[in-house]
DNA sequence: CATTCGTGGCA
DNA sequence: TTGCCAAGAAT
């Protein structure tokens, strides 16, 4: 859960995972959608897959018994360079490092690091550093290092006045501590503009299915088209005959970490169904992602009420 | 090594 | 309004 998302973000989620899944054999038996659901929201969706993964690896290969051996640990779904360290570090008591943004940030600042600390290799040599000089409690000594991160070396306006190691800092030295951590520049997010349609049947049902790919997969969507495609063209894809009048419901953007989506959304008739409709009751129970939502939210407020 | 994975808060 | 950033990992 702690993948690129704030702790803040994190606890609710939490508390309801392992209220929801108290043992391994829960999280391992959970149906994947039920956990996407719970999931909802959070993001980066592929993370719970991983992780049931890793828990069933558990179950099943080590006796359902968290493993001790790092070699073993790092080899679970979704256990990378942080998670490993973090977790061998405060549960096990292994001297390994859990590099995550605030310490890539304290330590390029400590050291006037200018290395670009995007690239695998900077961290990993930042990781073999830390542990170079790693005491005995390295579960402490990590949280102490994110911690200063988090509340002390700031991103924007660090408490260099207060913190505990500021002798040691040679950007402070120099007074150059916003020229770190380096970091080379994020390309610019690609825009996609889409037409997304509620398509309506007399039983009070809607087209509505489960996303493929590999964004927001697993999450329901509604069909949802290049602006240029043509009505024939969708009634061809989704195998349903629409009523000519299609009644405009807004406008919505939803930003991604690496792309824009811009969506017009409509509402239209038909007369068909296939497996694809499900009754607009059920529509609340199946996981959906935060830019659907936006839509389904401008039909309940604005649209023909219903929802 | 670079790209692709969500979302919300903040300046 | 825009870009940055968050207890990163898989591909």
């Amino acid at each position: 859960m702690l993948q690129q998302t704030q702790v803040i973000t994190v606890i609710p989620y939490f508390e309801k995972f392992i209220t929801k899944y108290p043992t391994l054999s829960d999280l391992a038996d959970a149906d994947e959608e039920a956990l996407l659901k719970d999931w909802e929201g959070l993001g980066y969706y592929n993370r719970i897959r991983n992780f049931q993964s890793a828990v069933r690896e558990v179950k099943e290969n080590y006796g359902a018994e968290v493993p001790e051996d790092p070699d073993e640990f790092f080899k679970l779904k979704g256990v990378g360079p942080y998670i490993g360290g973090a977790v061998q570090s405060i549960a096990f008591n292994h001297l390994l490092a859990a590099v995550d943004g605030n310490v890539l940030r304290v330590m390029s600042r400590l050291n006037a690091d200018a290395r670009d600390t995007t690239k695998a290799g900077v961290q990993k040599s930042v990781k073999e550093e830390i542990e170079s000089m790693m005491p005995l409690e390295a579960g402490d000594f990590n949280q102490a290092l994110m911690e200063l991160g988090a509340t002390v070396c700031t991103p924007r306006t660090p408490k260099c006045i207060v913190c505990p190691v500021q002798e040691h800092c040679e950007a402070f030295r120099d007074n150059t501590v916003h020229d770190y951590p380096v970091k080379k520049k994020k390309p610019k997010k690609k825009e996609e503009y889409y037409n997304v349609y509620f398509i309506l049947n007399d039983r009070e049902e809607i087209y509505l299915y489960r996303q493929e790919g590999d964004l927001l997969k697993g999450m329901y969507e509604l069909p949802k088209f290049d602006v240029d495609t043509s009505m024939e063209n969708i009634e061809s894809e989704l195998g349903v005959e629409l009523d000519q009048k299609k009644v405009y419901i807004g406008s919505d953007k939803h930003v991604f970490t690496h792309k824009v989506w811009y969506m017009e959304s409509y509402l239209l008739h038909t007369t068909s169904s296939n497996e694809h409709f499900m009754p607009l009751d059920e529509v609340r129970d199946v996981p959906m992602s935060t830019a659907m939502k936006k839509v389904f939210r401008k039909l309940a407020t604005d649209g023909a009420g219903g929802l």
